[in-house]
DNA sequence: TAGATTGTTAATCGATTAACAATC
DNA sequence: TAGATTGTTAATCGATTAACAATC
């Protein structure tokens, strides 16, 4: 499982692979080819054979792929079978979905700790955790062995309660700030930035619209 | 403002630039040039210049950008600077995150309508939007001129939703359902995986461990 | 004018697709 | 064995970076 060499393109497409193996799964299906796959996912054998080949011959010629078996390898892979314990900085609506998703998909994810600066949100209980004050951040952290933080809280504080969790030995950040995080090399960042998606959204909108009006118009000419 | 042609790596970082040039607007910087920006968002400059010449020349040479130009334009290609009325279907705290945060950044998005199926939910207000039940999405799309929907429900319930929006003539789905949507090729959908977003991040967890775990055994040779 | 910096062409790099021998 | 399908090499395609003439 050397985790260098790998390309960004490639991880990117890993969870999906994930998804819909898991998808066959459920509908029982036990062995599935990169042609089968590929008409599902839309995108080529080619690239699935490639991208598995990563990793390793997770195949069989004349045969094709153990859906259980991939299901299970591509989730190593990903690291889905370790426990990853995180918290979540800010607990307002999204901080509590988040709680709820990742208790919801258990798979290794357990949310140890929720926190925010609000009075009114502190002491309450989601999904049986206690939101609590920052104050005892860092020392949280240590306590529960705690590699991962979501951040969902206004850009203005993020980067200041990141340097915080890089200071109290945080592994990962999965930020949903909008503002980019300036940290070590050795810790990870994993941008959602909703903003952005929804301004690509647009663009995208906007860029149909365009195209049909002047398809319209050479119509017409 | 040519939608087609431009490849989908430049328009996944045309957000990106617009948040930076708009810090720079708060910071009252007046104009930057390429080399400048590229040192503070880690992109090359070269990177920048082409990726701005796909929509035209914005800059001087021997001045840079003007930032509060090029911020707009930026904008404009985006379509932020047009109105797009989008609902919520789905109101749960994921739901209500993006409803606060829609209304919030208001550039241009504006949530007419909250939907849910939750007898619970149906008719609690969350930013002066009242939330309704789904039998009659159809007819508020029509009315309110709703451009867009956010998909906040079950990967169970998604298709079905999606083929009634679709019927009922929406133009984009912002898709949170950890499900592929089969839509026509005119209508657009943007998809926010999150679980995939948080195997990509454990993946890089588990690579960072490794190559440090690598390092220590090479230095103990 | 001289210096700076763009816009744009050319060179490089990497990712995707095609092809096919290996093999189950 | 014959057919199917992988693993892998080679060919193509596209995106990024470098270079530099144009020009403010």
């Amino acid at each position: 499982m050397e985790g260098k060499g790998i390309s960004r393109a490639v991880i990117e497409r890993l969870p999906r692979y994930y998804r819909y193996l898991g998808e066959l799964l459920e509908e029982g299906v036990e062995r599935i080819s990169s042609g089968e796959l590929s008409r599902r996912m839309r995108v080529t054998a080619s690239q699935i054979r490639q991208d598995l080949n990563n990793f390793g011959g997770f195949g069989q010629q004349g045969y094709g792929y153990n859906v259980k078996y991939l299901y299970d390898e591509i989730g190593k892979i990903l690291g889905i079978d370790r426990q990853h314990n995180l918290i979540i900085i800010g607990s307002g609506n999204l901080g509590q979905a988040i709680a709820n998703y990742a208790n919801f998909e258990r798979r290794g994810f357990i949310v140890k700790g929720m926190f925010d600066v609000n009075p009114k949100l502190i002491g309450k209980v989601v999904r049986g955790v206690e939101i609590m004050g920052v104050e005892n951040l860092e020392d949280f952290i240590v306590e529960n062995d705690v590699q991962i933080a979501a951040l969902t809280i206004p850009k203005t504080k993020a980067p200041e309660i990141a340097d915080r969790l890089v200071a109290a030995g945080i592994k990962a950040i999965w930020n949903f700030a909008h503002i980019d995080l300036d940290v070590p090399d050795d810790v990870v960042v994993e941008n959602v930035h909703l903003s952005e998606s929804l301004m690509r959204l647009s663009y995208r909108v906007c860029s149909m619209q365009d195209q049909k009006a002047g398809e319209i118009k050479r119509t017409q000419k």
